[in-house]
DNA sequence: ATGACGGATCTAATCCGA
């Protein structure tokens, strides 16, 4: 019998309501088994429910709140033990969790959107830093592993660990997302969590790779100046059964996009 | 120039993103 295959998708959607006839494309042509969406930019009585329903999306886990951050996540199977945490008790909506029944047994999916962090890299003068800071820092708490269930962690965080997860690592070693401190807390989430790199697992550091490009650059692509700000994480039990992974590059230069793009990991479990 | 664009908000100019 063949293994099950299961597929999830993240995305920085930068409103979902704005933006939703990109994300029905989307899913019609990619067909995720899981979609996670973060920045959707709406009270959850605003989230539009009836176009995932449409396409088969009938279980949302959303968790908004007006005009900024918010997250959701949709799926095909039933979703279970929904529940956010309010990291830094700050009241807003930056993570939600929950738990799929896979043909090839549960999944623990959680959803994160990690604070910006503001323009300057000091946690003294930058309170919005200060935040960010101690966002990863709760994060560290984190485990691949809960109840015996594997764990994948997805989202917007915001920080950009390696050299080759930017345009160019010296000129944005002082540049939030990009920072020594942000990039080694970043890791020590990743290792006290006994997290996996997905996206890195399947493409070498060698390689650039980004899946953010400023609205502000007159053109993107060819500039290319981005960074890898969205990430696939799992539990090494799933990182093992990983049979692909793509960036939607092409995704960027869709009409009216986010500035994010599509990561998607396809899993034979 | 990294790069001045683009989203939501009590529609106008302001906050926020990264």
């Amino acid at each position: 019998m063949a293994s099950p295959s299961f597929k999830l998708a993240t995305w920085n959607i930068n409103s979902v309501r704005l933006r939703i006839g990109l994300v029905e494309d989307f899913l019609n042509n990619h067909t995720p088994d899981v979609l996670c969406l973060q920045e959707i930019k709406c009270q959850n009585d605003q989230f539009p429910l009836k176009a995932f329903r449409e396409l088969g999306y009938e279980h949302c886990a959303v968790h908004g709140q007006k005009g900024y951050h918010g997250v959701a996540t949709v799926s095909k199977h039933p979703l279970r033990e929904v529940s956010s945490t309010d990291y830094v008790a700050m009241g807003d909506t930056r993570h939600v969790e929950c738990v799929l029944d896979t043909n090839g047994g549960p999944i623990r999916v959680h959803n994160f959107y990690v604070p910006a962090g503001g323009d300057e890299a000091d946690p003294v003068k930058n309170p919005k830093f200060d935040h960010k800071l101690k966002f990863i820092d709760e994060m560290k708490q984190l485990t691949s592993a809960t109840a015996n269930i594997p764990n994948i962690l997805v989202g917007d965080l915001n920080i950009a660990p390696l050299e080759n997860d930017v345009w160019s690592h010296k000129q944005l070693l002082k540049v939030v997302s990009h920072t020594p401190v942000e990039t080694a807390g970043l890791n020590d989430v990743m290792a006290q969590g006994a997290w996996t790199d997905l996206i890195r697992q399947h493409i070498p550091p060698e390689e650039k790779i980004y899946t953010w490009w400023s609205y502000r650059a007159r053109d993107w692509d060819a500039a290319d100046k981005g960074r890898r700000l969205d990430h696939v994480w799992s539990a090494p039990e799933l990182a093992e059964k990983l049979t692909d992974l793509t960036v939607l590059r092409e995704a960027r230069g869709w009409v009216k996009p986010s500035d994010h793009v599509p990561v998607m990991a396809t899993f034979s479990l």
